[in-house]
RNA sequence: GCCGGUGUGGUGGAAUUGGCAGACACAAGGGACUUAAAAUCCCUCGGAGUAAAAUCCGUACCGGUUCGAGUCCGGUUACCGGCACCA
């Protein structure tokens, strides 16, 4: 018979939506799981086949965790507020609104016809005011803690999208979205204090499961380092502070830099000698770029600040200034002490300018390159650090800092407060009156959500004003404080702002007094399993973990982390590697692969193309070998021996696959776990199949191929109820095991001979087995023996040498 | 420059973490069935070598440890990802 994968995946997913039996139970007894993929942004193209891949991966697990016994939440929703739908609208002179409900109606479709076992029931929508009305309630509670506020500062500017972005947007010096040029613009934004939780964020990644790679790019974003600040003192009277992790190199500082944005400029204006000339530097380094900064890394310039100099705490050497762009404001102090000796930069600086350099840490050649590798180092022209490691003299010398009142310990990080406000009309609208009297003023929690306005015009301004402030009768609010004639807020929220909670929403999607309720967030939480992109590591997945933590501290939430556990798919590639594109024109929609060949075939293929967490490249030949599988397991059905019995000729692979699918599963091995299921058939096919083996089978492949598991299920007969609402199998492993194994025999590391031995045979008698082989025996004939090894149930070796 | 990852047949990829390299697939070639094709089933499939065997070589490259290395150690090289004047 025919496999006709259009009618039988149709049929059990209405099947499955009927009885509900994908709908997380509440107030349940059972033990909870909780898988959550990264929802999607539906945009305008539909899937493509790189999306099912982490959605397969998490519902494999989602529906065995099922048949184990779990209550288990496997949700999805919509991350719809955005750019290209504000775009696309705009463009086409529809309203954003319509458009995202167009794009989730076909998204939605898309994603049912994969027969993804989500709980569609939760479904959620970040644009649905119901939603962000918590959006805005959690955006008031970092505003009511002062994490929220607002400052004039200057800003990456995407000139295409006409919108500010965070730093975690620019990619390269340009949008990473739209790849347009980003240029500075000073502007007052609204900024999350994500700084305040920087120690929390760096050290917490110990208590969660996440991939290597991704803690390590969290904390390397955060960057963390422990130096010291040192006060020197200027010849004007003021204090320079500096910020140093090398304070131990103190005595080789031969000169000091300040960023060409430090306020000592304007401070000491009348002092400096040359201050046109420093002026003059500061516009050609104010009108740079960052990326232009970047650009001229190699080539250091700057310019000696006459008339001021400053005292080296340590040894009172006084010492030049200079104005230069290798400092950045945003660091530190925005001023360094410079040792040319030990610092790459300083070196270069120092040569050019020709300053002095002076060997503090013994073991290089400091006068042809700095010694920066010298953490092993003894300290040399030091003074009191004479003679000390450096890590000792690092200890001492900040003891002396504090004794003398020059400095103290000092921790920096490289984070820096997120961007949080953005010029454009589809987002979250921020709730704050802007009153001359009374300054930022929350909205009552009681007027949340507070909607966006329904206008005809959205297009964003050169200006930099959010088209928000030119809907007057929207903009003009009273003032909730003192009554009087105030302004609402008219920049937006990111786009990041939906997707920092919405996890939470899934617990309990339809609440109106709450995120959610205190039971829902305390039976669920945390997030047992969340998969994701690389791409989010250092944005929607640390932004979420700052406001988890934020709730946590508020009391909104039970736990100090949100994802108890992180896993990374790789992506899916077009044909020969390169990545899928538009432009390309190998981008591969899911839709024609279920028209052609069905989603269970796709579901297989897509777990089945390689390691899950690596990128794999789309092969359309490599699909047939899937389809196979599910045609194979579908023609079983037919000819199944009608019996409860498992044959013992095929015991052992029964349990054996039941343990290696089990295990491959949660060790994220799909393509394996694939590979044993497509060879377990293999045997099938050639010993036929009973009613009892087929229904281990079928159970054992629902996760991956679950419309074909259904099927078989009930024309075979076998059992009540459907796959979905069986027990996953155990395997016992004593059956895993087979009375003989075949063993490879080395003389000398070559292998001489295969045999089939016991598998619970000794040593002794693997060892003699071995011996009494005809070619293994010519091979060791008249030659010492050395040694002899036994590998239980793989190898023996017989090292010999000559007479 | 710094941090991390990867390099295995014609292709995607396996290898229980130091124990038979190439599982499972795709592609290719041969055969069976068919009037024919598709589908299906069977066989071959890293290289050299041979009539067939034997045998030798082979996991990017060079070296080391070990009875034994794709796996561990040292070095080199190529590619991919992240960060990048962060003091």
């Amino acid at each position: 018979m025919k496999y006709v994968h259009k009618d039988i995946e149709k049929k059990w997913q209405e099947r499955w939506e009927e009885k509900g039996v994908f709908h997380a139970e509440e107030n349940s007894d059972k033990e909870k799981f909780y898988a959550l993929i990264e929802f999607p942004y539906p945009s305008g193209q539909g899937l493509h086949v790189g999306h099912p891949r982490p959605y397969t991966a998490l519902d494999t697990v989602a529906r065995k965790r099922r048949l184990q016994g779990y209550n288990v939440l496997y949700p999805i929703g919509w991350d719809a507020f955005g750019l290209p739908t504000e775009n696309y609208a705009i463009k086409n002179h529809i309203h954003p609104a319509e458009v995202t409900k167009n794009n989730i109606a076909r998204f939605k479709q898309q994603i049912q016809s994969l027969g993804i076992s989500f709980d569609w029931s939760r479904e959620i929508n970040t644009t649905d005011p119901k939603y962000f009305k918590w959006t805005q309630w959690i955006f008031l509670q970092l505003f009511k803690h002062g994490l929220a506020y607002k400052k004039e500062m200057a800003v990456n500017w995407c000139t295409s999208c006409k919108c500010v972005l965070a730093n975690e947007e620019v990619v390269n010096g340009v949008c990473e979205r739209c790849g347009s040029e980003v240029v500075r613009r000073v502007k007052s934004q609204w900024m999350l204090k994500i700084t305040e939780y920087a120690d929390r964020l760096s050290d917490d990644l110990d208590t969660v499961d996440y991939p290597l790679r991704v803690k390590l790019q969290q904390r390397n974003w955060i960057g963390r380092s422990t130096g010291a600040e040192v006060d020197f003192a200027a010849t004007t009277g003021d204090i320079l502070t500096v910020y140093t992790t090398r304070p131990d190199t103190l005595f080789g500082a031969t000169y000091m830099v300040v960023s060409p944005e430090h306020p000592y400029i304007d401070k000491w204006a009348d002092v400096i000698e040359n201050i046109d000339e420093v002026r003059a530097y500061q516009d050609q380094a104010a009108r740079k770029s960052d990326f232009e900064r970047t650009e001229m890394a190699k080539d250091k310039t700057g310019v000696l600040i006459k008339g001021v100099r400053a005292v080296n705490p340590v040894n009172g050497k006084e010492i030049p200034i200079f104005i230069s762009d290798y400092v950045l404001v945003s660091y530190g102090t925005g001023a360094i002490m410079a040792v040319p000796a030990h610092d790459t930069r300083d070196w270069e600086f120092a040569k050019k300018f020709d300053l002095p350099i002076i060997e503090v840490v013994k073991g290089g050649n400091v006068q042809e390159e700095a010694f920066t590798d010298c953490a092993t180092g003894i300290m040399v022209n030091s003074g009191i650090l004479d003679g000390l490691s450096v890590e000792d003299a690092k200890v001492k010398i900040k003891q002396w800092l504090v004794e003398n009142g020059k400095g103290k310990e000092k921790v920096n990080f490289k984070l820096r407060d997120w961007v949080f406000s953005r010029q454009r009309y589809w987002g979250e609208p921020i709730p704050i009156i802007n009153c001359p009297c009374c300054g930022y003023v929350p909205m009552d929690e009681s007027e949340l959500p507070l909607e966006l306005p329904m206008v005809e015009s959205y297009e964003p301004t050169d200006t930099g004003e959010s088209p928000l402030a030119n809907i007057t009768e929207w903009v003009n609010v009273k003032c909730p404080k003192c009554g009087g004639d105030a302004k609402r807020e008219t920049d937006t929220m990111p786009q990041w702002a939906g997707s920092s909670w919405y996890y939470l929403r899934y617990m309990d999607p339809h609440n109106d007094n709450a995120l959610a309720s205190k039971e829902a967030l305390d039976y669920w939480s945390p997030v047992d399993w969340y998969n994701g992109g690389m791409e989010h590591t250092t944005l929607h997945l640390l932004y979420s973990r700052f406001w988890h933590k934020f709730l946590y501290d508020i009391g909104a939430v039970p736990t100090p982390e949100p994802y108890a556990k992180r896993t990374s798919h790789g992506m899916v590639l077009g044909e020969g590697g390169v990545k899928m594109s538009k432009s390309r024109g190998n981008v591969v929609n899911p839709d024609d692969v279920v028209n052609e060949y069905g989603a269970d075939t796709l579901r297989l293929y897509e777990m089945f193309i390689g390691d899950f967490e690596k990128a794999a490249p789309w092969d359309p030949k490599g699909i047939k070998g899937c389809r196979r599988l599910v045609e194979r397991f579908y023609n079983l059905a037919e000819n199944v021996i009608d019996s409860d019995e498992i044959r013992s000729e095929v015991e052992s692979d029964i349990h054996k696959a039941i343990k290696k699918v089990d295990e491959d599963i949660e060790t994220l091995k799909f393509n394996t776990a694939i590979a044993c299921l497509m060879s377990l058939i293999n045997i099938f096919g050639q010993k036929g199949i009973t009613k009892g083996e087929l229904r281990i089978f079928a159970i054992l492949l629902d996760p991956f191929a679950p419309h074909v598991a259904e099927e078989v299920w009930e024309i075979a007969k076998l059992g009540e109820g459907m796959v979905a609402e069986q027990k996953w199998p155990e395997y016992d492993e004593a059956k895993c095991k087979d009375e003989t194994v075949e063993i490879a025999v080395q003389v000398n590391g070559k292998i001489k001979a295969r045999l089939n031995i016991s598998a619970d045979a000794d040593n002794t008698e693997a060892i003699a087995a071995a011996k009494s082989d005809a070619k293994v025996a010519a091979a060791i004939d008249g030659m010492n023996i050395v040694k002899e090894i036994y590998v239980k149930g793989k190898l023996v070796n017989i090292v010999v040498k000559p007479r």
